[in-house]
DNA sequence: ACTAGTTGCTACAGGAATGTAGCAACTATG
DNA sequence: CATAGTTGCTACATTCCTGTAGCAACTAGT
């Protein structure tokens, strides 16, 4: 198990002491801004951007791979608690969809490296399948609710709500204030189930 | 101006040899599939790749920046040859409007990693700036031709559009056959314009 | 066939990044 | 206050990658 343990703990049962905790978390959130950035920069960069030194970043990340690895957890588990924020199970569907593409806006505005990293830990693969699995449900329960097409395939869906996700978060600040994440989480939806074409439905369909 | 050259030739008006010529696209092809799957990639897994030298590459490409370069001038100048296919300007919009994704989405696919490089080639920076005008200019036509809502930003509009088409290569073939391309341009194309929404298109907004 | 370009190979130099070790000074925690 | 964890600093080993050079063998273009 202690495998996939990426940070390195002082001790077998020793918890880790309030300020080296600090330490991790001052790096990682580091390495996101430097990465994000410049995805290859150096751990001596990474280590300036954070404020210690070289080999402090080494004493609690084995390895570059080990904190890259460590950031990819970090940003997913925050993904999750983004997602369920938005109450994807029980909310009414369009509600809950409005509720989690602000949530997710914003957590993938934060963290823009590491949501960008395919990662492979196993950590990571649960949370992508979780969250894939919940967007699913949620465009069959807001097609139940005669709120999407019956015929439109639920990957797809994903897919495109993953786009406009993604796309809605080039242009946002880099600490968008609460009204700007509902106000693009609007435009996403609205575009989601609307599209851009004008009123009539089928004109495009005549061929 | 020989500064802005990234491959190297041989004399000052001197042409490049034919099985030069062919060294030099069979680098630049191995250099896209390999970085794809790996963007730190090595020259050595390049030259490997490309059944050549490690100091072959380096005598056609000076450094790693100049290869990437190269690569991303190439991907662009595909992207525009296919933009330009379309008929953006010329055609019916929506007619124009499939044409060129789908022959975007060859291109895309095509070339993946060259396609994600932020380059700031002169080159490279004319040719999205130019495809990016373009789009514009018919997503405005669109909008006259009344196929598009009035109030649509056309620079949402690109965005939304860039990202769907990003979504739909993503599950493509690596080579996909022209009735595959037409397929998914179309659903790119259909959901661009009516959304996955269902019929009625107040509904999400009642709020 | 002749010429000049092209390539593989080997060898080498240099730099940059990674990862480790030890010690002194500092500090959270009890 | 005493203990143990934490950090900065310096130093070092090592590995990996880049980029260059020279030479012999091969080959396209004429």
């Amino acid at each position: 198990m202690r495998d996939h343990d990426t940070e390195q703990t002082p001790g077998p049962g020793r918890a880790r002491r309030a300020d080296a905790e600090r330490t991790v978390r001052a790096i990682l959130a580091a390495a996101e801004r430097v990465l994000s950035q410049e995805p290859g920069a150096t751990m001596e960069r990474i280590a300036a951007e954070a404020g210690v030194a070289r080999t402090t970043v080494h004493r609690r990340f084995a390895s570059r791979e080990d904190l890259v690895s460590s950031l990819t957890v970090l940003a997913a588990q925050q993904l999750e608690a983004a997602v369920l924020a938005g109450r994807p199970d029980s909310a009414p569907p369009l509600v809950a969809l409005h509720e989690v593409t602000a949530h997710v806006l914003r957590i993938k505005r934060t963290w823009r490296f590491a949501m960008g990293v395919r990662s492979d830990h196993p950590e990571v693969v649960r949370v992508h399948t979780d969250t894939r699995a919940r967007c699913v449900t949620l465009f069959r329960r807001a097609r139940d609710a005669g709120a999407v097409r019956p015929d439109v395939d639920p990957d797809w869906a994903s897919r495109v709500y993953y786009g406009l996700i993604h796309a809605a978060a080039e242009d946002l600040a880099e600490e968008p204030a609460p009204a700007e994440l509902d106000a693009a989480a609007a435009r996403v939806v609205d575009t989601l189930l609307t599209g851009l074409g004008a009123g009539d439905r089928t004109t495009h369909r005549a061929d």
